[in-house]
DNA sequence: AACTACAGCGTACGAGATACAGAGTCCCCG
DNA sequence: CGGGGACTCTGTATCTCGTACGCTGTAGTT
């Protein structure tokens, strides 16, 4: 599957040419996604979009879940370009674009969390990363634990915000802003088992508007994760 | 949903009493998850299990997802005491509970990104790492990012620890530990594409074996987090 | 004792993934 | 230049699930 992925098929050549390419079954599949969701892709609606019966596409994928892997990673942008900036200016950026196109797709969320990256666009980031990093005389084991908590907090950012502001379709009980959810909290909580919570309510720590999940918060806890790495750079990059 | 979730239901006076408890059913199954993974999991198994028939829970649970949501709060154990001990030691141990237990029972990962916490038991969660910030001067709304930070993590690395250690069952072409990772990257990599991919693999930043999931890396991580939290402390607590 | 709200369940439907096998197509070899 | 076999596409069928609907029996209430 991973061969298939790269483009790396034993080409036949025997019988008739094949009709489609994966590239435009990915395609078709990542557009429906867009539009319907998830759930909009099945294998018969992507086999109808392409004018072929559901069970063709079997010539090209295995099974469904190598599809949906496919469409995670052909639905990533290229990262941003490094530009010679320095490190941290840089990794702030590929964290925040790695959040963006996570919400324009939010149907990707369901999908990374199956599989290290092994696609050429992921794996992309990921040496886009590594490359910021190469100054730094942090070792190699190192850079790639500190790319993977960036994408993997990127992931979580966008998660947390696509739950949070999710349109009313979303899903059936979907939670339409912070303030809701506060509102939520406060109808269920009691004080004694959930004594900070009611204060962090009661502060309006939750709720006072739907900036919780703003830049503001993003950049926090990002500076968080780069302020420690930045240390464990001045501390001079042992292992 | 959520006021079935606390057991805020109305009671009614009229009719047979119920059969069954909405705890047992979440239990059972939770049970199967355990056993069989999410997958076995159907509004049919579980009710076999309880000797009744498919239809009947659906007096208990509106929806099959509305079970699921159930138990990802009820698997979850409680959180670990805090004891009086310092907020960097208790989220530390606090973290790595929630990894830990994410990894005792995979198919949480799956069920977690669904919604934000609303149930008792990630509440507990929530409200105890709140408490272990109480004396920082972290303002309520920091703290609340921070915990989502933290819980972000755990579950990040409990999805990369359980994707790559997956035994050959997990799934149909799981990744059989981080060796085989690296090997395949190693023969579809070309080093002009992937510059510092290809050195990181080079330098055996991955493959040398098994470890690179192991708590080494999962401390490697959290030290950062920590570590920028602890500068933001000594900062003075803005925000 | 009758009424009625409510529990449990049998049946049925519809969606969706995918196994299987037939029929057509086209390259390659002789 | 013709035959053969590999390979493509597709129709059909099966199996698994979630869940809507409506019936039947039960047990408080009146």
């Amino acid at each position: 599957m991973v061969a298939r992925m790269w483009g790396r098929e034993t080409s036949s050549r025997h019988g008739p040419r094949p009709s489609l390419e994966l590239g435009s079954i990915v395609d078709v599949a990542i557009r429906i996604a867009d539009r319907e969701g998830l759930a909009g892709v099945t294998m018969g609606s992507v086999a109808t979009q392409l004018g072929v019966a559901a069970m063709s596409l079997y010539r090209y994928v295995g099974s469904k879940d190598e599809l949906l892997v496919m469409m995670a990673d052909a639905a990533a942008p290229e990262p941003p370009a490094l530009d010679g900036r320095a490190w941290r200016d840089y990794l702030f950026d590929w964290t925040r674009a790695n959040r963006d196109f996570l919400l324009a797709r939010p149907w990707l969320l369901a999908l990374d969390q199956r599989t290290p990256p092994t696609g050429p666009r992921l794996l992309r980031w990921l040496d886009r990363a590594l490359a910021a990093l190469a100054g730094t005389g942090i070792a190699y084991g190192a850079r790639i634990n500190i790319a993977t908590v960036l994408s993997g907090y990127a992931a979580q950012q966008a998660a947390l915000a696509h739950a949070l502001s999710a349109g009313p379709a979303a899903t059936d009980d979907s939670i339409a802003g912070l303030a809701e959810y506060g509102e939520i909290l406060g109808q269920v909580l009691d004080a004694d088992a959930y004594p900070e919570l009611t204060s962090a309510i009661g502060a309006s720590a939750l709720g006072v508007a739907e900036e919780w999940i703003d830049d503001a918060d993003f950049t926090f806890g990002l500076d968080l994760l780069l302020d420690g790495i930045e240390a464990l750079v001045a501390r001079g990059a042992h292992d």
